[in-house]
DNA sequence: ACCCAGGCGGGCG
DNA sequence: CGCCCGCATGGG
């Protein structure tokens, strides 16, 4: 059981990060459950929320440890982030104050780097609930079948397998044309680039890294670098981001990718990340600006 | 029918 | 560099 202020399951599940393209979210009896599967087995998370505070309980089925799971579930919802200090940063205006009112308890994620290159080569010109189907049929068509607890489960499909499979296999999916990006994103990961290379690397040359590989651009690899990593530096701009920003910031001004990124850095810099998910949300909540 | 979605690569000026 | 285009698919 752990005990902490400013956690929502639910945002933090449901916001559009990786959790919510491969894991199962409901509710009982008023408290959310969220269940997942990782390389080494299948875990839910329980949440009840009274007063401020949010009491999380978790079991699993698969090789982990008491405290191999305590563990993973404190990194996996940034559950030691300091919200109360990240909130102090970026509630500098009115906008960003209500934002925070509004996601209170929204958390940055911290998931398996492969898992979530994938989610999001697969995001990019596409809507969440078709991500989440395409994620879905991809794992049962590519996914290995383990054994977890006694239970078959497919795991998440890996480089190794995409690299080699057929494009139209691939497309069979629903990935439209996005299939060469996966298969050869998956190739570059199976030689040449170690993903978990990048995690020793600062911000910038993480970024160039990626921006190396075929299907991966400038708005991808900050995702990548923000969920997949956790590099608070990372500002993602998509068209919910960048038209919040120019609504908000620019009284409506159209700003170049580049200005919207030069403009984050320098208002909320190391935590740029955090904003960039306030945004997001908040803009999809009210389509700002749409 | 039409518009849009957590964009990217390629081709052009 | 910046700009514009096509790209597959499905939901509102």
């Amino acid at each position: 059981m752990i005990s902490v202020r400013n956690f929502s399951l639910g945002l933090t599940s449901l916001s559009g990060q990786p959790l919510n393209f491969c894991s199962d979210y409901r509710v009982e009896c008023r408290c959310e459950v969220l269940t997942y599967t990782t390389a080494i087995g299948v875990v839910t998370v329980r949440a009840l929320r009274s007063g401020g505070s949010s009491r999380i309980s978790y079991s699993y089925e698969g090789k982990y440890t008491e405290s191999g799971i305590r563990h993973e579930v404190i990194r996996r919802f940034g559950l030691r982030d300091d919200m109360e200090r990240i909130y102090a940063v970026l509630n500098t205006d009115r906008y960003m104050d209500a934002a925070i009112g509004n996601l209170n308890g929204l958390r940055i994620t911290e998931n398996d780097p492969w898992e979530t290159t994938l989610c999001f080569v697969v995001s990019q010109f596409n809507n969440i609930k078709r991500i989440r189907r395409i994620i879905g049929r991809l794992t049962e068509r590519f996914g290995e079948e383990v054994e977890l607890a006694g239970r078959a489960v497919k795991s998440f499909p890996s480089p190794e397998t995409l690299a080699s499979a057929e494009l139209s296999e691939i497309r069979k999916c629903g990935t439209g044309f996005r299939d060469r990006y996966i298969k050869k994103v998956a190739q570059a990961c199976t030689s040449g680039v170690d993903l978990a290379d990048l995690a020793d690397m600062d911000y910038h040359t993480a970024k160039e890294r990626l921006l190396g590989l075929y299907g991966i651009g400038d708005k991808v690899a900050d995702c990548i670098l923000l969920f997949g990593y956790k590099k608070l530096e990372a500002f993602p701009v998509d068209v919910w981001v960048k038209r919040a920003v120019e609504t908000v910031y620019f009284n409506g001004r159209k700003k170049s990718i580049g200005e919207i990124h030069a403009f984050a850095e320098r208002r909320w810099e190391g935590l740029s990340g955090y904003a960039n998910q306030y945004l997001f949300c908040n803009g999809r909540m009210n389509k700002i600006g749409a």
